[in-house]
DNA sequence: GATGATTTGTACGTATGTATA
DNA sequence: ATATACATACGTACAAATCAT
Protein backbone atom coordinates (compact mmCIF):
# COMPACT_ATOMS: atom_id res chain seq x y z
CA UNK A 1 0.00 0.00 0.00
CA UNK A 2 1.65 3.21 1.04
CA UNK A 3 5.24 2.20 -0.05
CA UNK A 4 6.79 4.78 0.45
CA UNK A 5 6.33 4.97 4.95
CA UNK A 6 9.17 2.83 5.20
CA UNK A 7 11.81 4.21 3.57
CA UNK A 8 13.02 8.12 4.33
CA UNK A 9 11.72 9.74 0.59
CA UNK A 10 11.87 13.26 0.18
CA UNK A 11 8.25 15.20 0.71
CA UNK A 12 8.34 15.73 -3.03
CA UNK A 13 8.86 12.23 -3.74
CA UNK A 14 5.99 10.90 -1.41
CA UNK A 15 3.62 13.63 -2.27
CA UNK A 16 3.92 12.46 -5.89
CA UNK A 17 3.05 8.95 -4.94
CA UNK A 18 0.23 10.07 -2.92
CA UNK A 19 -1.27 12.31 -5.25
CA UNK A 20 -0.96 9.36 -7.86
CA UNK A 21 -2.43 7.11 -5.95
CA UNK A 22 -5.33 9.57 -5.36
CA UNK A 23 -5.91 9.69 -9.04
CA UNK A 24 -5.33 6.30 -9.57
CA UNK A 25 -7.98 5.60 -7.14
CA UNK A 26 -10.34 8.16 -8.76
CA UNK A 27 -10.31 10.50 -5.39
CA UNK A 28 -8.46 12.70 -8.07
CA UNK A 29 -10.99 13.03 -11.11
CA UNK A 30 -9.65 13.45 -14.41
CA UNK A 31 -10.31 17.07 -15.28
CA UNK A 32 -9.91 18.48 -12.27
CA UNK A 33 -7.69 21.43 -11.13
CA UNK A 34 -4.91 20.75 -9.02
CA UNK A 35 -3.97 23.74 -6.58
CA UNK A 36 -0.42 24.52 -5.51
CA UNK A 37 -1.56 26.20 -2.57
CA UNK A 38 -4.26 23.92 -1.41
CA UNK A 39 -2.20 20.71 -2.04
CA UNK A 40 0.67 22.37 -0.07
CA UNK A 41 -1.70 23.16 3.27
CA UNK A 42 -3.69 19.70 2.69
CA UNK A 43 -0.26 17.76 3.22
CA UNK A 44 1.03 20.71 5.63
CA UNK A 45 4.03 21.41 3.31
CA UNK A 46 5.10 24.63 1.20
CA UNK A 47 4.41 24.59 -2.67
CA UNK A 48 7.86 23.57 -3.63
CA UNK A 49 7.94 20.39 -2.89
CA UNK A 50 3.95 20.32 -4.41
CA UNK A 51 5.37 22.16 -7.67
CA UNK A 52 7.96 19.14 -7.90
CA UNK A 53 5.60 16.24 -7.77
CA UNK A 54 3.66 18.10 -10.26
CA UNK A 55 5.99 18.22 -12.48
CA UNK A 56 7.01 14.42 -12.45
CA UNK A 57 3.45 13.75 -12.73
CA UNK A 58 3.64 15.57 -15.71
CA UNK A 59 6.56 13.64 -17.18
CA UNK A 60 4.31 10.41 -16.13
CA UNK A 61 1.38 11.71 -17.90
CA UNK A 62 -0.95 11.53 -15.44
CA UNK A 63 -1.09 15.40 -14.95
CA UNK A 64 -1.16 18.47 -17.26
CA UNK A 65 0.85 21.34 -16.79
CA UNK A 66 0.42 24.78 -19.06
CA UNK A 67 2.94 27.30 -17.95
CA UNK A 68 0.52 30.03 -16.31
CA UNK A 69 -2.31 27.63 -15.45
CA UNK A 70 -3.30 25.58 -12.86
CA UNK A 71 -2.31 21.69 -13.02
CA UNK A 72 -5.14 19.59 -14.27
CA UNK A 73 -5.41 15.64 -13.91
CA UNK A 74 -5.11 14.50 -17.45
CA UNK A 75 -8.57 13.82 -19.32
CA UNK A 76 -8.21 11.01 -21.86
CA UNK A 77 -10.39 11.33 -24.49
CA UNK A 78 -11.97 8.50 -26.25
CA UNK A 79 -9.50 8.12 -29.31
CA UNK A 80 -6.21 8.06 -26.82
CA UNK A 81 -7.82 5.54 -24.60
CA UNK A 82 -8.34 3.40 -27.54
CA UNK A 83 -4.84 3.93 -28.16
CA UNK A 84 -3.56 3.81 -25.13
CA UNK A 85 -5.29 0.08 -24.75
CA UNK A 86 -4.01 -0.60 -28.14
CA UNK A 87 -0.42 -0.27 -26.75
CA UNK A 88 -1.53 -2.18 -23.59
CA UNK A 89 -2.27 -5.10 -25.41
CA UNK A 90 0.75 -5.63 -27.61
CA UNK A 91 2.84 -5.05 -24.25
CA UNK A 92 0.84 -7.70 -22.30
CA UNK A 93 1.26 -9.83 -25.40
CA UNK A 94 5.05 -9.19 -25.56
CA UNK A 95 4.81 -10.36 -22.11
CA UNK A 96 2.78 -13.56 -22.26
CA UNK A 97 5.01 -14.77 -25.17
CA UNK A 98 8.37 -14.08 -23.15
CA UNK A 99 6.26 -15.77 -20.02
CA UNK A 100 5.77 -18.61 -22.08
CA UNK A 101 9.64 -19.16 -22.84
CA UNK A 102 11.19 -17.93 -19.30
CA UNK A 103 8.04 -18.46 -16.71
CA UNK A 104 9.12 -20.89 -13.89
CA UNK A 105 6.81 -23.66 -12.64
CA UNK A 106 6.49 -21.79 -9.21
CA UNK A 107 5.43 -18.92 -11.13
CA UNK A 108 3.00 -20.98 -12.84
CA UNK A 109 1.61 -23.01 -10.14
CA UNK A 110 0.78 -19.25 -8.11
CA UNK A 111 -0.52 -18.35 -11.76
CA UNK A 112 -3.14 -21.46 -11.43
CA UNK A 113 -3.88 -20.58 -7.92
CA UNK A 114 -4.87 -16.87 -8.45
CA UNK A 115 -7.16 -18.33 -11.43
CA UNK A 116 -9.01 -20.44 -9.08
CA UNK A 117 -9.33 -17.35 -6.63
CA UNK A 118 -10.85 -15.48 -9.13
CA UNK A 119 -13.04 -18.13 -10.21
CA UNK A 120 -14.26 -18.53 -6.16
CA UNK A 121 -14.53 -15.18 -5.96
CA UNK A 122 -16.94 -14.79 -9.55
CA UNK A 123 -18.65 -17.96 -8.03
CA UNK A 124 -19.24 -16.48 -4.47
CA UNK A 125 -20.49 -13.09 -5.50
CA UNK A 126 -17.55 -11.25 -4.46
CA UNK A 127 -16.94 -8.58 -7.50
CA UNK A 128 -15.08 -6.31 -4.87
CA UNK A 129 -12.24 -8.24 -4.70
CA UNK A 130 -11.80 -8.68 -8.31
CA UNK A 131 -9.72 -6.27 -9.28
CA UNK A 132 -6.90 -6.75 -6.68
CA UNK A 133 -6.92 -10.60 -8.43
CA UNK A 134 -6.95 -10.16 -11.46
CA UNK A 135 -4.11 -7.42 -11.12
CA UNK A 136 -1.92 -10.34 -9.51
CA UNK A 137 -3.05 -12.75 -12.52
CA UNK A 138 -1.07 -10.12 -15.12
CA UNK A 139 1.48 -8.92 -12.43
CA UNK A 140 2.79 -13.05 -12.10
CA UNK A 141 2.95 -12.85 -16.33
CA UNK A 142 4.88 -9.79 -16.07
CA UNK A 143 7.35 -11.53 -13.54
CA UNK A 144 7.49 -14.41 -15.24
CA UNK A 145 8.99 -12.38 -18.43
CA UNK A 146 11.77 -11.89 -17.05
CA UNK A 147 11.90 -8.21 -18.35
CA UNK A 148 11.91 -5.73 -15.30
CA UNK A 149 11.62 -2.59 -18.35
CA UNK A 150 8.44 -4.39 -19.71
CA UNK A 151 7.11 -4.68 -16.05
CA UNK A 152 7.38 -1.18 -15.12
CA UNK A 153 6.03 0.47 -18.54
CA UNK A 154 2.98 -2.06 -18.20
CA UNK A 155 2.31 -1.07 -14.83
CA UNK A 156 2.81 2.21 -15.47
CA UNK A 157 0.43 2.25 -18.38
CA UNK A 158 -2.30 -0.14 -16.53
CA UNK A 159 -2.07 2.79 -13.79
CA UNK A 160 -2.78 5.23 -16.31
CA UNK A 161 -5.52 3.61 -17.65
CA UNK A 162 -7.15 2.27 -14.33
CA UNK A 163 -9.62 5.15 -13.25
CA UNK A 164 -11.43 4.39 -16.33
CA UNK A 165 -11.35 0.67 -16.02
CA UNK A 166 -12.23 0.90 -12.96
CA UNK A 167 -15.69 2.79 -14.39
CA UNK A 168 -15.74 0.25 -17.08
CA UNK A 169 -15.85 -3.17 -14.90
CA UNK A 170 -18.32 -0.91 -12.69
CA UNK A 171 -20.80 -0.74 -15.37
CA UNK A 172 -20.62 -4.27 -17.01
CA UNK A 173 -19.86 -7.42 -15.62
CA UNK A 174 -17.73 -8.27 -17.88
CA UNK A 175 -15.83 -10.98 -14.73
CA UNK A 176 -17.03 -14.15 -16.32
CA UNK A 177 -15.78 -13.65 -19.88
CA UNK A 178 -12.82 -12.34 -18.71
CA UNK A 179 -11.81 -15.94 -16.26
CA UNK A 180 -12.61 -17.69 -19.08
CA UNK A 181 -10.41 -15.52 -21.03
CA UNK A 182 -7.93 -15.73 -18.36
CA UNK A 183 -8.04 -19.59 -18.38
CA UNK A 184 -7.19 -20.11 -22.17
CA UNK A 185 -3.95 -18.10 -21.70
CA UNK A 186 -3.01 -20.58 -18.71
CA UNK A 187 -3.27 -23.33 -21.11
CA UNK A 188 -1.08 -21.73 -23.38
CA UNK A 189 1.66 -20.76 -20.80
CA UNK A 190 1.06 -24.56 -19.22
CA UNK A 191 1.40 -25.58 -23.13
CA UNK A 192 4.49 -23.50 -23.67
CA UNK A 193 2.99 -22.41 -26.60
CA UNK A 194 4.54 -19.02 -27.05
CA UNK A 195 2.40 -17.46 -30.29
CA UNK A 196 -0.88 -18.80 -28.71
CA UNK A 197 -0.42 -16.96 -25.22
CA UNK A 198 0.49 -14.02 -27.05
CA UNK A 199 -2.70 -14.34 -29.16
CA UNK A 200 -4.47 -15.11 -26.33
CA UNK A 201 -3.37 -12.34 -24.44
CA UNK A 202 -3.63 -9.68 -26.65
CA UNK A 203 -7.60 -10.51 -27.38
CA UNK A 204 -7.57 -10.67 -24.18
CA UNK A 205 -7.08 -6.78 -23.14
CA UNK A 206 -8.67 -5.64 -26.92
CA UNK A 207 -11.56 -7.23 -25.68
CA UNK A 208 -11.72 -4.29 -22.94
CA UNK A 209 -10.88 -1.92 -25.34
CA UNK A 210 -14.09 -2.77 -27.20
CA UNK A 211 -16.01 -2.85 -24.67
CA UNK A 212 -14.89 0.98 -23.68
CA UNK A 213 -15.59 2.15 -27.16
CA UNK A 214 -19.12 0.76 -26.39
CA UNK A 215 -19.54 2.60 -22.73
CA UNK A 216 -18.20 5.52 -24.27
CA UNK A 217 -20.41 5.74 -27.70
CA UNK A 218 -23.27 5.21 -25.00
CA UNK A 219 -22.66 8.36 -22.63
CA UNK A 220 -22.24 11.31 -24.20
CA UNK A 221 -18.75 11.55 -24.85
CA UNK A 222 -16.69 14.20 -22.79
CA UNK A 223 -15.48 17.82 -24.68
CA UNK B 1 16.85 22.45 -32.96
CA UNK B 2 15.52 24.62 -29.99
CA UNK B 3 12.16 23.81 -30.45
CA UNK B 4 11.32 25.85 -27.38
CA UNK B 5 12.54 28.85 -28.07
CA UNK B 6 9.89 30.49 -30.18
CA UNK B 7 6.83 29.98 -26.94
CA UNK B 8 6.98 31.16 -23.40
CA UNK B 9 7.75 28.30 -21.84
CA UNK B 10 8.68 28.40 -18.02
CA UNK B 11 12.49 28.10 -17.41
CA UNK B 12 12.34 25.11 -16.36
CA UNK B 13 10.88 23.51 -19.52
CA UNK B 14 13.14 24.89 -21.39
CA UNK B 15 16.02 23.29 -18.80
CA UNK B 16 14.45 19.75 -19.34
CA UNK B 17 14.29 20.55 -22.98
CA UNK B 18 17.94 21.23 -23.21
CA UNK B 19 19.16 18.77 -20.67
CA UNK B 20 16.90 16.05 -22.48
CA UNK B 21 18.96 17.18 -25.71
CA UNK B 22 22.57 16.88 -24.53
CA UNK B 23 21.77 13.78 -22.85
CA UNK B 24 20.86 11.99 -26.23
CA UNK B 25 22.90 13.53 -28.23
CA UNK B 26 25.59 12.22 -25.70
CA UNK B 27 27.27 15.80 -24.79
CA UNK B 28 26.56 14.32 -21.10
CA UNK B 29 27.30 10.45 -21.26
CA UNK B 30 25.45 8.35 -18.51
CA UNK B 31 27.16 8.13 -15.19
CA UNK B 32 27.31 11.71 -15.30
CA UNK B 33 26.92 13.96 -11.97
CA UNK B 34 24.85 16.19 -12.61
CA UNK B 35 25.67 19.31 -10.26
CA UNK B 36 22.51 21.93 -9.45
CA UNK B 37 24.05 25.05 -8.59
CA UNK B 38 26.96 24.71 -11.84
CA UNK B 39 23.71 23.80 -14.40
CA UNK B 40 22.01 26.95 -12.75
CA UNK B 41 25.29 28.96 -13.56
CA UNK B 42 25.79 27.39 -16.36
CA UNK B 43 22.35 28.59 -17.99
CA UNK B 44 21.78 31.94 -15.63
CA UNK B 45 19.08 31.05 -13.84
CA UNK B 46 18.56 30.18 -10.08
CA UNK B 47 18.47 26.18 -8.55
CA UNK B 48 14.53 26.26 -8.46
CA UNK B 49 13.70 25.69 -12.29
CA UNK B 50 16.96 23.39 -12.21
CA UNK B 51 15.71 21.19 -10.09
CA UNK B 52 12.54 20.70 -11.58
CA UNK B 53 13.66 19.80 -15.10
CA UNK B 54 16.10 17.47 -13.13
CA UNK B 55 12.46 16.25 -11.43
CA UNK B 56 10.96 16.11 -14.66
CA UNK B 57 13.74 13.99 -16.93
CA UNK B 58 14.26 11.65 -13.28
CA UNK B 59 10.63 10.85 -13.78
CA UNK B 60 11.29 10.26 -17.93
CA UNK B 61 13.42 8.02 -16.82
CA UNK B 62 17.11 10.00 -18.56
CA UNK B 63 18.50 10.94 -14.76
CA UNK B 64 18.48 9.06 -11.93
CA UNK B 65 17.85 10.99 -8.75
CA UNK B 66 18.63 9.70 -4.81
CA UNK B 67 17.15 11.53 -1.58
CA UNK B 68 20.43 13.58 -0.85
CA UNK B 69 22.95 12.66 -3.57
CA UNK B 70 23.63 14.19 -6.89
CA UNK B 71 21.18 13.37 -9.86
CA UNK B 72 23.19 11.28 -12.79
CA UNK B 73 22.81 10.84 -15.93
CA UNK B 74 21.22 7.29 -16.14
CA UNK B 75 23.30 4.70 -16.75
CA UNK B 76 21.81 1.73 -18.52
CA UNK B 77 23.31 -2.09 -17.76
CA UNK B 78 23.23 -4.52 -20.44
CA UNK B 79 20.52 -6.23 -19.24
CA UNK B 80 18.30 -3.57 -19.03
CA UNK B 81 19.50 -2.09 -22.57
CA UNK B 82 18.40 -5.59 -23.95
CA UNK B 83 14.88 -5.64 -22.20
CA UNK B 84 13.96 -2.21 -23.63
CA UNK B 85 15.10 -2.87 -27.03
CA UNK B 86 12.61 -5.92 -26.78
CA UNK B 87 10.10 -3.40 -25.86
CA UNK B 88 10.89 -1.38 -28.97
CA UNK B 89 10.69 -4.37 -31.54
CA UNK B 90 7.28 -5.37 -29.69
CA UNK B 91 6.35 -1.47 -30.17
CA UNK B 92 7.67 -0.67 -33.95
CA UNK B 93 6.10 -3.83 -34.63
CA UNK B 94 3.10 -3.12 -33.58
CA UNK B 95 3.37 0.48 -35.66
CA UNK B 96 4.16 -1.45 -38.52
CA UNK B 97 1.20 -3.69 -38.16
CA UNK B 98 -1.29 -0.78 -37.97
CA UNK B 99 0.62 1.27 -40.57
CA UNK B 100 -0.04 -1.70 -42.74
CA UNK B 101 -3.71 -1.02 -42.25
CA UNK B 102 -4.04 2.55 -42.42
CA UNK B 103 -1.36 4.26 -43.87
CA UNK B 104 -2.02 6.83 -46.72
CA UNK B 105 -0.81 6.33 -50.51
CA UNK B 106 1.10 9.25 -49.46
CA UNK B 107 2.84 8.56 -46.61
CA UNK B 108 3.75 5.37 -48.21
CA UNK B 109 5.15 7.00 -51.24
CA UNK B 110 7.24 9.46 -48.87
CA UNK B 111 8.64 6.21 -47.12
CA UNK B 112 9.43 4.27 -50.54
CA UNK B 113 11.20 8.12 -50.84
CA UNK B 114 13.38 7.99 -47.67
CA UNK B 115 13.92 4.39 -48.48
CA UNK B 116 15.93 5.21 -51.51
CA UNK B 117 17.13 8.62 -50.42
CA UNK B 118 19.32 5.78 -47.84
CA UNK B 119 20.47 4.11 -50.76
CA UNK B 120 21.94 6.90 -51.70
CA UNK B 121 23.48 8.20 -48.77
CA UNK B 122 24.76 4.73 -48.41
CA UNK B 123 26.24 4.52 -52.09
CA UNK B 124 27.62 7.79 -51.92
CA UNK B 125 29.51 7.62 -48.58
CA UNK B 126 28.00 9.92 -46.32
CA UNK B 127 27.02 8.02 -43.40
CA UNK B 128 26.81 10.78 -41.37
CA UNK B 129 23.53 11.61 -42.41
CA UNK B 130 21.92 8.01 -41.54
CA UNK B 131 21.18 9.05 -38.07
CA UNK B 132 18.59 11.46 -39.61
CA UNK B 133 17.23 9.51 -42.54
CA UNK B 134 17.11 5.82 -40.45
CA UNK B 135 15.12 7.89 -38.14
CA UNK B 136 12.67 9.85 -40.51
CA UNK B 137 12.00 6.19 -42.31
CA UNK B 138 10.99 5.40 -38.47
CA UNK B 139 8.66 7.60 -37.84
CA UNK B 140 6.56 8.05 -41.18
CA UNK B 141 6.04 4.41 -40.11
CA UNK B 142 4.82 5.66 -36.73
CA UNK B 143 2.46 8.36 -38.36
CA UNK B 144 0.92 5.80 -40.98
CA UNK B 145 -0.10 3.58 -37.99
CA UNK B 146 -2.29 6.40 -36.95
CA UNK B 147 -2.00 5.71 -33.10
CA UNK B 148 -0.37 8.94 -31.43
CA UNK B 149 -0.04 7.87 -27.84
CA UNK B 150 2.12 4.85 -29.67
CA UNK B 151 4.13 7.02 -31.59
CA UNK B 152 4.92 9.23 -28.65
CA UNK B 153 6.16 6.35 -26.68
CA UNK B 154 7.84 4.78 -29.27
CA UNK B 155 9.90 7.83 -29.93
CA UNK B 156 10.46 8.49 -25.97
CA UNK B 157 11.88 4.97 -25.35
CA UNK B 158 14.36 5.54 -28.78
CA UNK B 159 15.13 9.00 -27.13
CA UNK B 160 15.99 6.56 -24.43
CA UNK B 161 18.63 4.50 -26.42
CA UNK B 162 19.68 6.53 -28.81
CA UNK B 163 22.85 7.42 -26.87
CA UNK B 164 23.82 3.57 -26.97
CA UNK B 165 22.33 3.38 -30.48
CA UNK B 166 24.38 5.85 -31.34
CA UNK B 167 27.36 4.38 -30.05
CA UNK B 168 26.67 0.95 -31.89
CA UNK B 169 26.35 2.30 -35.43
CA UNK B 170 29.71 4.45 -35.15
CA UNK B 171 31.85 1.08 -34.15
CA UNK B 172 30.02 -1.10 -36.78
CA UNK B 173 29.13 -0.58 -40.07
CA UNK B 174 25.22 -1.94 -40.04
CA UNK B 175 24.24 0.63 -42.07
CA UNK B 176 23.74 -1.98 -45.30
CA UNK B 177 22.28 -4.60 -43.91
CA UNK B 178 19.47 -2.20 -42.23
CA UNK B 179 18.47 -0.72 -45.92
CA UNK B 180 18.08 -4.21 -46.76
CA UNK B 181 15.38 -4.56 -43.73
CA UNK B 182 14.12 -1.47 -44.42
CA UNK B 183 13.16 -2.60 -48.19
CA UNK B 184 11.45 -5.90 -47.10
CA UNK B 185 9.39 -3.78 -44.65
CA UNK B 186 8.50 -1.90 -47.39
CA UNK B 187 7.52 -4.46 -49.58
CA UNK B 188 4.79 -5.54 -46.56
CA UNK B 189 3.50 -2.26 -46.43
CA UNK B 190 3.22 -1.95 -49.34
CA UNK B 191 0.96 -5.18 -49.95
CA UNK B 192 -0.93 -4.33 -47.29
CA UNK B 193 0.44 -7.29 -45.45
CA UNK B 194 -0.21 -6.48 -41.56
CA UNK B 195 1.51 -9.63 -40.28
CA UNK B 196 4.26 -10.03 -42.55
CA UNK B 197 5.26 -5.93 -42.01
CA UNK B 198 4.88 -6.37 -38.29
CA UNK B 199 7.10 -9.69 -38.68
CA UNK B 200 9.85 -7.93 -40.69
CA UNK B 201 9.86 -4.53 -38.50
CA UNK B 202 10.32 -7.01 -34.74
CA UNK B 203 12.75 -8.69 -36.66
CA UNK B 204 14.87 -5.21 -37.66
CA UNK B 205 14.84 -4.18 -34.53
CA UNK B 206 15.64 -6.87 -32.66
CA UNK B 207 18.97 -7.20 -35.03
CA UNK B 208 19.92 -3.98 -33.07
CA UNK B 209 19.63 -5.65 -30.14
CA UNK B 210 21.64 -8.39 -30.56
CA UNK B 211 24.57 -6.35 -32.18
CA UNK B 212 24.06 -4.40 -29.18
CA UNK B 213 25.20 -7.61 -26.70
CA UNK B 214 27.64 -8.76 -29.12
CA UNK B 215 29.46 -5.33 -28.78
CA UNK B 216 28.86 -4.76 -24.86
CA UNK B 217 30.88 -8.52 -24.31
CA UNK B 218 33.33 -7.27 -26.08
CA UNK B 219 34.00 -3.64 -24.20
CA UNK B 220 34.37 -4.75 -20.36
CA UNK B 221 30.97 -3.82 -19.40
CA UNK B 222 30.05 -1.24 -16.80
CA UNK B 223 29.85 -1.30 -13.32
C1' DG C 1 -11.82 46.93 -21.30
C1' DA C 2 -9.54 48.02 -16.96
C1' DT C 3 -8.48 46.85 -12.18
C1' DG C 4 -7.87 44.01 -8.19
C1' DA C 5 -7.34 39.45 -6.25
C1' DT C 6 -5.39 35.19 -6.78
C1' DT C 7 -1.97 32.00 -8.42
C1' DT C 8 1.96 30.57 -10.64
C1' DG C 9 7.20 31.14 -11.55
C1' DT C 10 11.68 32.25 -9.80
C1' DA C 11 15.24 33.63 -6.47
C1' DC C 12 17.46 32.98 -2.28
C1' DG C 13 18.33 31.59 2.62
C1' DT C 14 18.52 28.02 6.03
C1' DA C 15 18.44 23.27 7.70
C1' DT C 16 19.56 18.52 7.11
C1' DG C 17 21.87 14.85 5.46
C1' DT C 18 26.17 12.91 2.80
C1' DA C 19 30.89 12.36 1.71
C1' DT C 20 35.59 12.98 3.03
C1' DA C 21 39.85 14.26 5.61
C1' DA D 1 35.50 7.84 14.57
C1' DT D 2 34.79 12.81 14.66
C1' DA D 3 34.57 16.81 12.44
C1' DT D 4 34.51 19.73 8.40
C1' DA D 5 32.91 20.84 3.85
C1' DC D 6 29.41 20.72 0.72
C1' DA D 7 25.17 19.58 -1.90
C1' DT D 8 20.51 18.95 -1.63
C1' DA D 9 15.56 19.77 0.35
C1' DC D 10 12.46 22.81 1.87
C1' DG D 11 10.44 27.16 3.13
C1' DT D 12 9.65 32.04 2.27
C1' DA D 13 9.57 36.36 -0.39
C1' DC D 14 8.67 38.73 -4.43
C1' DA D 15 7.61 39.35 -9.45
C1' DA D 16 4.74 38.34 -13.27
C1' DA D 17 0.75 36.64 -15.32
C1' DT D 18 -4.08 35.04 -15.19
C1' DC D 19 -8.88 35.25 -13.85
C1' DA D 20 -12.94 37.52 -12.12
C1' DT D 21 -15.44 41.37 -11.38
Amino acid sequence: MDVNSGRELTIAARLAGSLEEEIVAGQLSPGQQLDERQIAERFGVSRTPVREALRQLASAGLVEMRPRRKAVVRRLDKQRMVQMFEVLASLESLAAECAARRMSAALLAALAEIHDDIGRCIAEGRPEDYDALNYQFHRIIYDGAGNGYLSEQVDLLRQHLSPYRRWLLQKMNRMRQSHEEHGRILAALKDGDEARAADEMRRHVRDDDRFLDFLMAQDSGDG
